[in-house]
This record gives structure tokens, sequence and C-alpha cells, in this order.
DNA sequence: TTCATACTTGCCATATTTGACAAATCAAGA
DNA sequence: TCTTGATTTGTCAAATATGGCAAGTATGAA
């Protein structure tokens, strides 16, 4: 399989964040809330679009509000590439 | 727990693609020929040892030249915060 | 319609990642 | 020692993530 655009790796991320937050019942606002860094809703919105390519520090951060372990954010489909 | 540190989650994260990377025998330059799109082994490098806040696509296309899922390179130990 | 809440989008400034190359360092052999 | 391969480090330019704020959009309730 061609190996996965990064558009669609980092929209699977952000779905993967959107979906727990919802589960959780939380706003953006709520999250950002949590968060001792500062976080802003607009950068939430952006990677939970797949608008932003987020570093690992950032999506460590939202895991921890969202109370994830950090690999559940990151659970993206796999395949071997070759 | 108190939050953890941004240096360290990227030391562990860092750790963990050094010792996938090792398990499968490969070195650094191994690991870039094995990317579609360039890497630079001067970024695999600051990324291992967690000098770099590396960006979720840069993780992913280094999870698909060590061919295993990008969950298991962001596998950071977890705590609830609070 | 009006209001409130939630989210998105646009823009800005700053900081940092990334890609690139060269040079330096390190380790293991011959 | 000398050489070779592997990794690290420094520097640079370009791209972009981030934080911040304001404005726009969408939805639903009153």
């Amino acid at each position: 399989m061609a190996s996965m655009k990064k558009s669609e790796v980092l929209k699977i991320v952000g779905q993967n964040i959107k979906r727990i937050r919802l589960e959780k019942g939380l706003t953006q606002v709520d999250l950002v809330g949590r968060i001792e860094a500062r976080i802003d809703t607009t950068n939430i919105s952006r990677i939970e679009q797949g608008r932003t390519n987020a570093t690992i520090h950032t999506l460590f951060k939202i895991s921890q509000a969202l109370e994830v372990p950090l690999s559940e954010i990151c659970d993206v489909y796999f395949s071997k590439s070759v």
C-alpha cells in the first residue's frame, strides 16, 4: 500500500481527539481549561480538523487533559509500507 | 503527579524510536533510506535524543519505516494528572 | 428573532521544526 | 595509527506550529 498521505494521518489523529473529547462530554473550552500550559481552542480546533501537524508535546498535553494515553490519540491505521 | 515535563516526553519517544530501530538492526541511514519523503539523519538523531519536538507526521513517517504502529512510538508513561 | 454556547476561521508575531550540508565525534577493526 | 561506518553537532533558510485575539458561523433554546 502506498504510504498514507500526511493529511490523512492528521485527520485521523484529530478525529481521535475529537471523539474522545466528546465521549468525555467535554467542550474544547473545557479541554484547554484542564491543561496547565496554555493551549488555545484555536489550536484544538485546527488539530481536531487535521489542519495542523501538531507536535508530539502538544498532543501529549491534550492526552493528559483527556486522561488517556498518548498512544490512544496516536492510534492510526497501520500497514507495512513497501 | 505533576505533569511530565516536555523534555521527558520527547526523551521517551526518542528512546522508543532508537530501541525499535536497533531491535530491527537498522542504522539511522538505513531508516531514512526506507522513507519515501526525505528525512535527514540529522533529524533522526535529534529526535532520538529528545532534542526536537517532532511533529506527528514526522513520527508517522518514522513509524512506517520501522514497520510499527505510530502508537508504539508514542508509548509514553501515562498517569492521570491532577 | 434574540441570545447563548460552541466551534471555526483569519490574521499576526514568535518560536521551532524541518531539510540540507559540512564538520566533528565516536567506536570498532585492520 | 589509520580507516570506515555511524552518529552527533553547528549553521542556515524555508516552512509551519503555536499562542493570541477578533470576527464569523452554526446550533439550539427561550
